[in-house]
DNA sequence: CTTGCATCCGTACCGCGGTCCGGAAGCTAC
DNA sequence: GTAGCTTCCGGACCGCGGTACGGATGCAAG
C-alpha cells in the first residue's frame, strides 16, 4: 500500500536526476510539493516520474525552467486545449531561428577571417588582428 | 602631456563598456594592469581602447573572456605567428558548427511535435503531452 | 541497540559575464 | 573652502541550472 509513493532517493534514481534537484525544483515550483510521512519524509506519486519525464524532454527541446513552469501552469486549467501547448512550440520555434540567424552569422564571419589570414607570416600584417582591433568598420571593402 | 592617457570613466565612455567592467577585465586577466596616478587612480594608455575593441569583437564572434585571455596570451609571445590565430578561429567554427547541428535537432523535434498537434482537441489526447511525458521512446513510428 | 545509509533543512558554491553598493577618498569649479 | 562629480576598493548580487555541505534526524538490518 505504501509501496504505491516513492521516497526522493527513490524518484531521484527512478528519473535519473540528483536528488537535491527534486528540492531544486520543488522551490522552483516545477514539481508540486508532495505528501509527507509523519517524520516529514517526501512520498511521492508515481506520476511525478512522468512529470519528471516532461521536463527533461522539455528542456532538450530548449525550454528553460521557467517557460516550463509556465507551460504546466497553463496545462493546469482543465478547459486547457493542445492549441495552447502548440503556441508555446511556435514561441520556441521562433527563438530557436532567431538563435539559429545569430550562430551562421557568427560562422560566417569567422570563416572570412579564416579565409583572409595568410598563414604563415608574422602578427604585424595579419588582417585578422587588424580587423579585430580597427575602429568600427566604415570600411566594407572585404572582410 | 598626460593628456595622453585616460581614466577609467573615459575609457570607457570610450570604449562603450561600463566602468566596472574594466575592473572586471583586469582581474580576469584580459586588459593589463594599468599605470596608476599618484592617488591611485588608473591611467589607461589610449592603446587599451583598441585593446577592448578587440575583446567586444571576439565577443560577437562567439568567444568567451577565456578565451580571448589565452589568444592574448598568445599573441604577446613576440614570434608569434597569424596561424596561431587561424587555429583558434578554426577551432571556434568547429563550435559553432556543433552548437548549430544541435540548434538544427532541437528545431526538427519542435516542428515535428507542432505538425503533430491536433490544435482544437482538449489535452487529454494531445499527441505532444503524451510524447512528451512518455517512457524513453522505443517507438520511433512517426514522431 | 547499534550501525550505517537515507533524508531532512538552510545555506553556500559553481561558471559566465557582468552590475551594483557603500563608504572613503580625490579632483574640479566656483 | 566647499559642493558635487569621479574614482577607489572589497564584496554582494543577478539569472541559469543545478550541486555540495553539514548537522540533525529517521529508518531498516543485524
Amino acid at each position: 500500500m505504501s509501496e504505491r509513493y516513492l521516497s526522493s532517493g527513490e524518484l531521484a534514481r527512478e528519473a535519473g536526476v540528483n536528488a537535491e534537484t527534486l528540492r531544486y525544483y520543488e522551490r522552483r515550483n516545477l514539481l508540486p510539493r508532495p505528501a509527507r510521512t509523519a517524520s516529514g519524509h517526501r512520498r511521492y506519486d508515481p506520476e511525478a516520474i512522468s512529470l519528471l519525464r516532461l521536463i527533461k524532454r522539455a528542456q532538450e527541446l530548449g525550454f528553460t525552467l521557467a517557460e516550463i513552469r509556465e507551460l504546466l501552469r497553463g496545462l493546469e486549467r482543465p478547459q486547457a486545449v493542445c492549441d495552447d501547448v502548440c503556441k508555446v512550440i511556435e514561441a520556441k520555434i521562433g527563438q530557436v531561428d532567431q538563435e539559429l540567424a545569430r550562430l551562421r552569422g557568427q560562422r560566417m564571419r569567422l570563416s572570412r577571417l579564416r579565409a583572409a589570414c595568410p598563414r604563415t607570416r608574422p602578427l604585424r600584417e595579419c588582417p585578422v588582428i587588424v580587423e579585430l582591433k580597427g575602429s568600427t568598420p566604415k570600411r566594407r571593402r572585404k572582410c
